[in-house]
DNA sequence: GGCGTGATTTGTATCGATAAAAAACTGTAT
DNA sequence: ATACAGTTTTTTATCGATACAAATCACGCC
């Protein structure tokens, strides 16, 4: 194995040259450099990073902890945040979590333990009982809602205006009775369901629609089977309504299909808007209305966020926690249409 | 930072005790092992990875390649990996690689720098002509084609056969005129590609159906949006046909748009069959009939091969290459009914 | 020639853990 | 008491890089 000395003895300096070419210093020499570049070259030398990381203390590497990959929402978050990291010469590993508060927990403590210098994460299952537990030595931006009191930066999205921008587009597009399909648990209400939920109202109350409880279609997972499960049941019921507003993307996708499954036609009888706009959503039959709000942005923000933390030296100058609310629009496409 | 040192001097012991009790090493009195514990625990000491790399070569992670992981495809195949791996105690960092020879290769440098313990890669890009590359001195395994005389292990799909049921199914429904969308380039017979073609070929010859190179729409990437163009493309030239095979599910999503777009009934008019079996296709309207690879199966593979290289001691003993090739079973769903 | 200043280069001492080998126990048999 | 085998613990020497501080060099100027 080429080591820094190997290097530096093929180039006749030091080791502490090779370093410093190697990490970019200034003051050395434009020959000398070139010539260690040369050695480097000729060796096929390559830092050892763990080396390194025991000597700095950093890794270059930020942890991403995410419900489940494997959901289109989640695979297109990662994408656009290992990309922004990439910038920064960061890597990115994922943790699952399985939307569980352990696996959020976990992946906590994993960081705790070094292995990453940073973590994103994605809030599904922590709540305001566990502010505590943020209080760790190393970054960690928070995906998700503002649901701790502790100084944590959190890159959001804009959930309720976001919420009540689809219910209104569904409303606009002359729906009177709109099912709301969402995480059925209220009271906290700093959840992504609670919030949504309070945007489904706000636009109903702004359009001088009753709000009716019977309509709020519970679902206790945001996948596409829940959403489908959902939609059967409202159709089923016999329950008379004519748009659907799905917590996300996921879920709307989900519930075409068990509008579907009961020959609703969609946008004819029922009009859909979900939340999120995933790629899948354009492609879908009838293709979906929904938020977008704005992914990229939110990922880029939140790997910068990190990234500014990761610089930031000692505890003296700390910036106060930051908060991003991301911006959106509404996507109208074939579903309300 | 508490270091092992800490705990030994608060254990009244030496740090090589403490390292013994953390890596489950035989030979320590259980008394002097639950003093360590406890220590380990009031001081909330946690191991310094980057040192313990440092020390033995190995870092515990190892690199997943795949083009995007915002893909389905990827992602749930990440998503497989990221468990399987998770059994064996081994995290899973997740590289882009875009789809591209360049990012393949990338991928293998940056393992090449020790970052990874070993790697899983997923090849579009590379081919035959690479092989000299893939002789780095960390495992490596391939997950796709056996593009490489090189001794790697690799794990692959059924292509052929898998393709041959996709299309001897689309005929079985009374399909005569069968399109098959796919990738263009022909000549390199090793690629996902050209594989599925072959399959398809043999599957018209099986049923004595002519093969007419009219019907073949070859696209340049695999994702939803070329999949729609080819579709609406074929839809268009008023060429006769009444049954479509898709190189992917992901493409095969995409057609189904495409078709929908030109008002082409499905599976009334046009039969669809994809490949893969990702879990969107269940959810689409029509549902996607496909292949299923079994990736649970592969991810499994792929890790425990990787693994047991992992654990390979020297140069000596080690394997041939191993060559694994996954089952596959055909799933009837509505575009095909 | 001597001196100062800033640009280059180098020595030294770690970062925290573990491999390998040696040392210190333990208990048993002689 | 002594030797011996096996168990438990400790000593010593790194793994490969970089922080920090000190040394050296180059060049202009008095």
């Amino acid at each position: 194995m080429v080591t820094i000395q190997d290097v530096a003895k093929a180039a006749g300096v030091s080791p502490m040259t090779v370093s410093h070419v190697i990490n970019d210093h200034p003051h050395v020499k434009n020959e000398t450099r070139e010539r260690v570049l040369r050695a480097i070259a000729e060796l096929d030398y390559r830092v050892n990073v763990a080396a390194r990381n025991l000597r700095t203390g950093r890794t270059g590497t930020i942890g991403l902890a995410v419900a489940e990959i494997d959901r289109p929402y989640y695979g297109q978050l990662a994408a656009a945040i290992i990309t922004a990291a990439e910038r920064r010469g960061l890597k990115v590993a994922i943790e699952q979590t399985g939307a569980s508060r352990e696996g959020e927990l976990d992946a906590l403590a994993l960081s705790r333990n070094r292995l990453y210098d940073g973590l994103i994460l994605s809030t599904v299952g922590l709540g305001p009982a566990d502010t505590e537990l943020l209080k760790v030595d190393h970054p960690v931006v928070i995906l998700g809602e503002r649901i701790f009191d502790g100084p944590v930066d959190h890159v959001a999205m804009p959930n309720v205006e976001g919420a009540r921008a689809a219910t209104a587009h569904l409303i606009e597009r002359g729906c009177r009775r709109v099912v709301l399909i969402d995480g059925g648990v209220r009271g906290d209400e700093v959840d992504v369901s609670s919030l949504r939920y309070t945007g489904y109202r706000e636009a109903l109350d702004a359009a001088g629609l009753a709000f009716d409880p019977a309509l709020v279609a519970p679902i206790d997972a945001f996948t596409m089977e829940s959403g489908a499960a959902a939609a059967r049941r409202v159709a089923d019921s016999g329950l008379d309504f004519d748009g659907i507003f799905c917590v996300t993307d996921t879920v709307a996708i989900g519930a075409l299909r068990g509008l579907a499954d009961r020959g609703v036609a969609v946008p004819g009888r029922v009009k859909v808007i979900g939340f999120d706009n995933i790629a899948e959503g354009a492609y879908s039959v009838p293709s979906l209305s929904t938020i977008d709000p704005d992914h990229t942005l939110m990922a880029d923000t939140a790997v910068d966020l990190l990234a500014r933390r990761l610089t930031e030296k000692g505890k003296k100058n700390r910036q106060v926690a930051q908060e991003f609310i991301s911006r959106f629009s509404v996507v109208a496409r074939e579903s309300t249409g």
